[in-house]
DNA sequence: CATCAGGGCCCTG
DNA sequence: CAGGGCCCTGAT
């Protein structure tokens, strides 16, 4: 267990000088406040309750813990709710074994911004929708929630294999098993995390060794993906200058990466809101009682959801089912939702 | 105990 | 373009 943690607490302003934090081997960077684009909602953004539970997270209401690997250095973020929705600020603080460059932090807190979209302008999507039917009391509740990915791409696209095919409880004891293995275990602020592998660290593994930690015919997705990363085949940051349609295309060449992983990744990783194109059959069950009132064994064709979303929510489909989506899952949070229940399998 | 399907995707015909 | 097979696991 690496630990990240730094006891000192002074308060500092951003961007303070790293010489005068450094610690025997680990430090804790205040880095300041962000101050994100209003409206923004800090827990709708920084927690998301249809993600199953992984080691490189932890939240409660106001903080967000995320662990990340940045240029090979683990690091413990911390995200602080510090202002409100119409005023937003979000306090940031850093954890690290090693001290780091001001434009290695320039480069994070780049990074950090785009991940988190905190710069994106909600105000048309606001204005068009804030009266509608079905979606203004939905979209009032969480004014200023984003869609995002905490991590990388090519972290997600290891969520989104493990996801495959698989109950939740498996999907989770695949990537714990996956994280035990082959990320970084931390501690900082007193929670004990784990930093997600680097490609470079999964690459020798064996396609047997993998199987031996259960997560069965994904294995060769696993390197297959990781060997599209380490070639230079994918590289995240040149695809967010490509097109939605090349970043499309480009995903799907990846072998075990199919329609239902790319529709989540243009829109969380790539930031596209404006197209829906796939619906998974569970994803169907849950649209066809939300919008149409219709039960599992009578399920809307996909056809007609996505010709409804265009209808309805054009250009922002994927914007307006993501806030229809939370909605959904905070409530099944806070009370019983027996119908969804039954469509979920835990 | 055996069978089955699960928060997909690949491959075949 | 439809459908069988795939790892493994808990539910039935």
């Amino acid at each position: 267990m690496t630990s990240l943690t730094f006891a000192q607490d002074d308060g500092g302003a951003a961007h303070r000088p790293l010489e005068s934090l450094a610690a025997e081997h680990s430090f804790r960077l205040d880095a300041g406040e962000i101050i994100p684009s209003a409206p923004f909602n800090f827990d709708a953004t920084l927690h998301k309750p249809d993600h199953f539970p992984s080691a490189d997270n932890a939240w409660e209401p106001g903080a967000r813990w995320q662990t990340m690997r940045w240029q090979g250095l683990p690091l413990g973020l911390k995200f602080e709710d510090a202002g409100s929705v119409d005023a937003p600020r979000v306090r940031l603080s850093i954890w690290s074994a090693e001290l780091f460059s001001q434009g290695f932090l320039d480069g994070l807190l780049g990074e950090i911004g785009y991940r988190y979209s905190f710069s994106l302008d909600l105000t048309d999507f606001n204005r068009r929708f804030a009266t509608y039917p079905q979606l203004g009391p939905v979209l009032a509740r969480w004014r200023g929630m984003r869609p995002l990915n905490y991590s990388s791409l090519y972290e997600y696209l290891m969520i989104a294999i493990v996801l495959q095919n698989a109950t939740v409880r498996r999907s989770v004891q695949m990537m714990r098993a996956l994280d035990e293995r082959f990320g970084t275990p931390v501690s900082y602020d007193g929670k004990e995390l784990y930093v997600s592998w680097a490609p470079g660290d999964i690459l020798g593994a064996s396609e047997e060794e993998l199987r031996g930690l259960k997560v069965g015919y994904r294995a060769k997705s696993i390197v297959r993906v990781t060997e599209a990363f380490v070639s230079g085949q994918v590289d995240e940051r040149v695809l967010r200058n490509r097109s939605r349609e090349e970043q499309r295309e480009a995903l799907l060449s990846l072998y075990g990466v199919g329609p239902a992983s790319v529709e989540y990744i243009l829109a969380d990783v790539f930031h596209h809101y404006d197209a829906m194109t796939h619906i998974s059959p569970w994803e169907q069950k849950i649209y066809s009682k939300l919008f149409f009132d219709r039960g599992p064994d009578d399920p809307a064709p996909v056809a007609d959801l996505l010709a409804y979303f265009d209808t309805q929510f054009a250009p922002y489909q994927m914007l307006a089912v993501h806030y229809f989506w939370e909605d959904l899952f905070w409530r099944r949070k806070h009370e019983a939702v027996p119908w969804l229940e039954a469509l979920i399998r835990l």
